[in-house]
DNA sequence: CCTCGGCATGTTAACGTGCACAATTATTTC
DNA sequence: GAAATAATTGTGCACGTTAACATGCCGAGG
C-alpha cells in the first residue's frame, strides 16, 4: 500500500534535474528532431532516474487525442465476440492504443447508442462495434457519433466502414460441399432472428441450394446455444428425409450431434452435420465437426487499421472489408446415405482442397 | 461558413447560456446541495439544450481520478476468463466506472508487470488481474503498483486482495461425489503447470482421495484444450483399471469423452467423467457432463467491490474473498462398474443435493 | 562587418475542469 | 432595525501537458 509519500514526478521535475526547460523534455518525449544529442541524453537520464511517466490525461486534454479506442461488444463470452475483442486488443496495443470496453446486454439500437455515448464521454478517439445489426431496427447503422465508428464482424453495407467475415461465402462453401457429396438437399439450423450473421449464413445456404437446383429444405431456428441446437436436432432426428444439416454455428451443431446420437441416427452415415465458427473444441466432438473457420486475428487487425486510417483524417467513409472464411472438413460429414445411390455415382469428394486438423 | 464545425460545448458555454458562472454549472453536475432549485433548473436546461458532456480528461486531470479501472486478462477467449471480464465490466458500469483492458500473451511476471504499467500509464484508478499466478515465478504476487490491485479468479493468499473461486472445495466435492458412487479411486486430468487453478484443483482431488483412504491414482496433464484432453483420454481408455476421471476443466473433459468413445469405453457405464467450469455447452455433450459450476457474475461484483473499497481509502490490505462453486450432476457420471460390486453396496447416490439441468 | 537564416532552447498561453476562498445575498436573532 | 449568521454564487488558480511564438546562437553570404 503506497502511502501518500512523494508525489509522482512531473515534467517540470525532470526538466529541473536535467537542467533544461520542461518544453525540451516534451520535445524529447515526442521525438522532435530539433534536440541536440547531448541534451537528449541528459533528459533521458533524468527521466530514467525519476522513473517519470507522462500524464496521459494532461496530454489528452491538450492534444484532444486520448489514444484510446472504445470497443462495444455483445455476448462477449461467446467464442466469436471474445476472439474479435482479443484480436482487436492485440492490434490496438501494437499500434499504441489503449482499449476500453463497453458490453451490451441487449441488442436494441438504444443501448448500442448508449454504449457509444458512454465511450465517447470517456474520450475515446474511435469506436469499434462488435455487435450484430438487428435487421429490423437498423441497429448500428444510424448510430450518431462525433468520433469515427467501425463495425466489426458483421453489418450491412452502409456509410459506416466495416470489417466483416464473409458469412455468405462461408455458408455457400459449406452447402456446396454437402451437395457435392451427393445429398439431395441440405437442411439448415439457423441462428436467431435479428442477427445479421443468421441472415447472411442462411442466405449463402439458400443460394447454394438454388444454384444446384436442389429441393427446398426446411429451416430450424435457434439462438446460438447448444440447447437450441439440441431441440432442432430432435426434430431433425425424427425426420427420415434429412440427410445433411448445415448449422449456423458450432455450438448449435454440438446440440444437434447430441440429439442425433440420442435419436439413434448415426453421423455421418445417416446424417452429415456441418457447423460454423471453428471453435477450438470442434475437432474433439463426437464425431469431429466439419466447420467453417474465421480468422479473427486478421479481422481485428484490419478493423483497427480502418479505424486508425479514419481518425488520421483520411475520411474514407463507406470502406468495406470482407474476410473470406474457409471450410475445415472433418468426419461429421460424408457421402449421402446409400438409398440415394443414384447420386453417389456423380460425387467427387473434395479431398485435396480440404483442410483436416 | 464554419470550416471546422462548431466545437464541443464546454462548461463556460453552458454557464453563459444559463447566466451563471462555470462553477455553478460544476456544482450542478456534481450534485452539490448548495444550489437553488431555480438556478439548478436553468443550468440543467442549458445543458440539455447544448447537449453538453463534461470532458472526462479535464476532470481526471484535476481530481486525479479517472473513474477507469484496468483489467489485465490472460487467455481471454477461454470461457472462464471471458466470463470474469464480462462480470467485471457489468459491475464496473453500474458503479460508474469505465473498464480498460490489457491482455497478456505470456504468463511470466515481467509481462504482467508490463500490462499493469501500461494501464497505470493510462491513468486507471485501480487494476484487476484476471490471470493465474505462476506457482514457480511468483507472478502477480510481487507486482509493484502505485494504484490498488486485486486478483480475480485465483491467486495465492498474499498481501494483494483477491476474489477467487474456491477451486479446492470444488474439486473436493467432485471427487467425493465420485468416491461416494463406489469408485475405488478417481483419476485426474490436470491443467497445465504454472496455473494456480491446476494446482488447487489437483489439491482438492488429492485431499478427497486421502480422506477416503482411496488408492493413489495416476494424474494426466493437459493444457486446458480439448486436444490435450483427448490425448489424456486415449491413455485412460487404454487403462482398464480406470473407472472415474475428474478433469480440471470442461474442455479437456470434452476431449476425454471423445477419446473414450473412440476407444469403445462407455460413459458412464465403464467410466465416469466429471469436468470443471460449467461451460454452456456442457449440458449437451454426449453424454451430458457432470461438472463444477462457478458464479462469475458475483465474482466480478465482489472483485469490483473490493477494488472500490480499496481506492476509497479503506486500506484493507490482505482482504480475501472465496466463492464456493457447486456440483452439477448429469449423466456422464454414475456408479462404479459391476466388477466393483462390493463397493456398490455401500453407495448412497447424492440425488437430493444434486442440481440437474 | 553586418545581416540573414536555420537551429536549439526558453517563455507564455492555452486545454476544461474542480477547489479554495472571496463576495454577495438571504435569513435569523436579539 | 441592525448585526450576526447562513446560504448561495462568483473569482482566481492549479492540474500537467503541448502549441505557438520569442530568443539566442552560430555560420554563410553580400
Amino acid at each position: 500500500m503506497p502511502k501518500s509519500g512523494p508525489r509522482q514526478p512531473v515534467m517540470a521535475d525532470v526538466a529541473r534535474l536535467a537542467g533544461v526547460s520542461h518544453q525540451t523534455v516534451s520535445r524529447v518525449l515526442n521525438g522532435s528532431p530539433n534536440v541536440t544529442q547531448a541534451t537528449r541524453t541528459k533528459v533521458v537520464a533524468a527521466i530514467r532516474e525519476l522513473d517519470y511517466r507522462p500524464n496521459s490525461m494532461a496530454r489528452a486534454l491538450v492534444t484532444r487525442r486520448s489514444r484510446t479506442l472504445g470497443v462495444v461488444s455483445f455476448a462477449s463470452t461467446l467464442y466469436g465476440p471474445a476472439s474479435m475483442l482479443d484480436g482487436l486488443e492485440q492490434a490496438a496495443r501494437s499500434a499504441g492504443y489503449f482499449v476500453s470496453v463497453a458490453s451490451l446486454r441487449s441488442l436494441d439500437p438504444r443501448s448500442v447508442q448508449e454504449a457509444v455515448d458512454r465511450l465517447r464521454d470517456q474520450g475515446v478517439d474511435g469506436v469499434a462495434v462488435i455487435a450484430p445489426q438487428t435487421s429490423s431496427a437498423g441497429g448500428v447503422a444510424d448510430v450518431v457519433s462525433p468520433v469515427p465508428v467501425v463495425m466489426v464482424g458483421t453489418g450491412t453495407p452502409s456509410a459506416i466502414p466495416r470489417v466483416a467475415v464473409d458469412n455468405v461465402s462461408g455458408a455457400l462453401a459449406a452447402t456446396r460441399y454437402l451437395l457435392g457429396l451427393g445429398h439431395r438437399t441440405v437442411h439448415h439450423v439457423a441462428g436467431p432472428e435479428g442477427w445479421l450473421e443468421s441472415r447472411e449464413r442462411e442466405q449463402g445456404w439458400r443460394r447454394a441450394l438454388s444454384e444446384a437446383q436442389a429441393e427446398a429444405a426446411q429451416t430450424f431456428s435457434g439462438d446460438w446455444s447448444a440447447r437450441s441446437g439440441y431441440e432442432a436436432g430432435l426434430r431433425i432426428a425424427a425426420d427420415p428425409r434429412v440427410t445433411a444439416a448445415f448449422c449456423a454455428n458450432d455450438h448449435m451443431a454440438l446440440g444437434v450431434l447430441r440429439a442425433l446420437h440420442e435419436g439413434g441416427r448415426s453421423v455421418p452415415a445417416d446424417i452429415s452435420v456441418v457447423g460454423f465458427d471453428h471453435i477450438p473444441e470442434s475437432a474433439y466432438l463426437v464425431p469431429p465437426l466439419t466447420t467453417v473457420r474465421q480468422d479473427f486475428e486478421t479481422l481485428g487487425r484490419r478493423a483497427l487499421g480502418l479505424l486508425v486510417e479514419e481518425l488520421s483524417g483520411v475520411a474514407h467513409s463507406g470502406h468495406q472489408v470482407l474476410i473470406a472464411p474457409d471450410l475445415v472438413v472433418r468426419s461429421s460429414s460424408g457421402p449421402a446415405p446409400a438409398r440415394d445411390a443414384a447420386a453417389i455415382g456423380r460425387v467427387t469428394r473434395p479431398k485435396a482442397s480440404a483442410v483436416r486438423r
